[in-house]
DNA sequence: TACTGATCATTC
DNA sequence: GAATGATCAGTA
């Protein structure tokens, strides 16, 4: 069956599935071809290609903006690249680190946690050794985190969050966070954003993101293909 | 070879 | 410039 890029949006989590489905097993070759879209040569010029493909493959609707790929649904689309043993090869973004937000600080209304409060994950096969075009599209799984992920998302973005509220960025790397970390998120690093420093002074820093590790990811992984 | 810090494309 | 989508690549 082919068919072109959705014009809508699926108005289910279950005709999102549907469409998920749909595309499970394909490679970039075949997807690209019913998009009308070329697949780029080199991924090093085309990072986010592939996220983007999927956007359109399953009819999001807000592509670059602060919202949910899924807006009507809540739900958040998220590549997930594979090596060659079938885990997690990148780590996986999330969201920007608020520098001065004060509604942030709080758990409950931050902005990592509604991002992951229900994520599509699609399994993409990341093998650097085969052609992107060659590569295949997983079976998309529906995600929400379990009480026992959710506390140790909490616990790494509390510790996070204390550094980033006290203004103590030199102290901030990316070695912080057991499942969750901050790294710089930015198109080069001369990029500056304004915040606030440890004597609350403004400053201007590497504007950072959060990520998360592999080995959070895995879990999603092992969970739900287990049984 | 895994991980951290740096980087790339596109849109608004 | 800042948001989205991420992966690259040097080095520990």
């Amino acid at each position: 069956m082919s068919r072109s890029a959705y014009t809508t949006p699926p108005d289910s989590e279950q005709a999102l599935l549907e469409r998920a489905r749909a595309i499970a097993g394909q490679r970039f070759a075949e997807l690209a071809e019913q998009l009308g879209e070329p697949v780029p040569a080199e991924q090093r010029h085309a990072k986010g290609w592939i996220g983007q493909l999927l956007e359109r493959a399953l009819g999001a609707s807000a592509a670059s903006l602060p919202e949910p790929d899924f807006q009507q649904l809540g739900v958040e689309l998220k590549s997930l690249p594979l090596n060659a043993n079938g885990l997690p090869r990148e780590s996986t973004y999330v969201c920007t680190v608020p520098m001065n937000e004060t509604n942030q600080l709080r758990w409950e209304r931050s902005w990592l946690r509604l991002k992951l409060q229900r994520v599509l994950w699609i399994p993409i096969e990341a093998d650097p050794r085969l052609p992107l075009a060659q590569r295949c599209i997983g079976n998309a799984l529906l995600w929400s985190p379990s009480p026992g992920q959710e506390a140790m998302l909490r616990d790494d973005w509390e510790e996070l969050m204390e550094l980033v509220c006290l203004g103590r960025w030199e102290e901030l790397s990316a070695r912080h966070g057991r499942y969750l970390q901050i790294r710089p998120k930015a198109a080069h690093s001369r990029v500056l954003t304004e915040a606030h420093d440890s004597e609350g002074n403004l400053c201007r820093i590497l504007p950072r993101g959060f990520y998360l590790r592999t080995d959070f990811t895995r879990q999603i992984l092992e969970q739900h293909y287990a049984g």
